[in-house]
DNA sequence: ACTCCTTCAGACAGATCTGTCTACATTATG
DNA sequence: CATAATGTAGACAGATCTGTCTGAAGGAGT
């Protein structure tokens, strides 16, 4: 199955599934085109076909992968903290760093959901995205000790879907902050603890 | 310039805005054609060009058209209510009903803006409504003695928007309790009020 | 009656997009 | 060496999209 290769050019496949994720990212999923993304990747057209099977296939391994590294991340920045208080604001604070990257576009899953057709694998993916943020939500939410733990994850990813909104459509990055103070607000407000800075 | 009609048909125009209105709302400004729009109309190809020069006019059009809509459902929402604190859960609450029509389909301003080359009119129709509602939540955290005014505005911008993705993506109409409890908990915290059911 | 203006109906050009297909090169393995 | 899998290069078909253009119909005002 291949896979070993480490100074050699990767597969087709993953040439493919990197270009599609520098283009369909930056540029919209509609507006970039199969050719350009053969071209990016510097494969063959029959590559793409051979491998994915068309289009929405590459846009939906495309989600699949943003999918895993977002997971990754958000992972990794929860588990460097303590307490679940902080493990939630953690993920508001990974976010924010996002935001300051030059390749920033907002939310991958919402931008790809805003064009494609309803009931196809971008939905299908979109789903599963936001069905995994919600459930981390709501999983620090209780271990925090709140009151309601579905209501605080609903809350939260309110505030994190705006943050991106708001960061993608503003060009303002310090909407970290505000959506950081957000959610310290509402942590306390659920938890009844104090939200001291 | 015309515009006393009733019974007869409206315009070129406003048939042209209407159909725009139904068909890119619903199924994104990129994936309707042109041909879609004037045959939806009722419209010949030749009078959308003479009308407004070109498809990105046309989508400027439409959008600047959902903003006055938009603005004046909110405007009314607002005065239908005497204290700030109540006008502001007033705009969630229009936002709410929002949710439930069975042509709802998020905001169209960020699903035109996910599509849109940046730089281009729908950035700026985007831009005036973002800066219309962004201006509109200050003001009232300003009337409601909000210690920041400008950051609580911010915040209720993030529930609003995130409130407009969660309904759209998780066709979830329950999600607007939630902002409308998340707005709540924020206004109490930043005007120092009782969050009073 | 005559003229101007809007509108309609649709052909047409030029570009672009997805997906298929042929033919050839490379590479690993038996 | 032989074979099979994989990849490359690009022509091609079929559809679709934006925008232009021609020609005719209808209504309003002088």
């Amino acid at each position: 199955m291949a896979s070993v290769q480490s100074t050699a050019k990767p597969s087709a496949r993953e040439r493919l599934l990197a270009a599609a994720n520098e283009l369909f990212y930056a540029e919209g999923v509609q507006t970039v085109g199969i050719d350009r993304v053969i071209e990016h990747a510097g494969v063959a057209k029959a590559s793409l076909y051979n491998t994915f099977g068309g289009k929405e296939q590459l846009v939906r391994a495309y989600l699949d992968t943003r999918h895993a590294a977002t997971a990754d991340r958000l992972t990794r920045a929860v588990a460097e903290r303590d307490t679940p208080r902080e493990q939630m604001l953690a993920v508001f604070e990974s976010q924010g760093r996002q935001f300051d990257r030059p390749d920033f576009h907002g939310c991958a899953f919402i931008r790809a959901g805003a064009e494609a057709s309803p009931g196809g694998l971008v939905q299908e993916a979109a789903d599963a995205f936001r069905g995994w943020m919600r459930a981390l939500f709501t999983r620090l939410a209780a271990e925090a000790g709140a009151a309601d733990p579905d209501t605080l994850g609903r809350q939260l990813q309110l505030l994190y879907d705006g943050a991106g909104i708001s960061a993608l459509m503003d060009h303002d990055s310090t909407v970290a902050s505000t959506s950081h103070a957000a959610a310290t607000s509402l942590i306390a407000a659920a938890t009844g603890a104090s939200a001291e800075a």
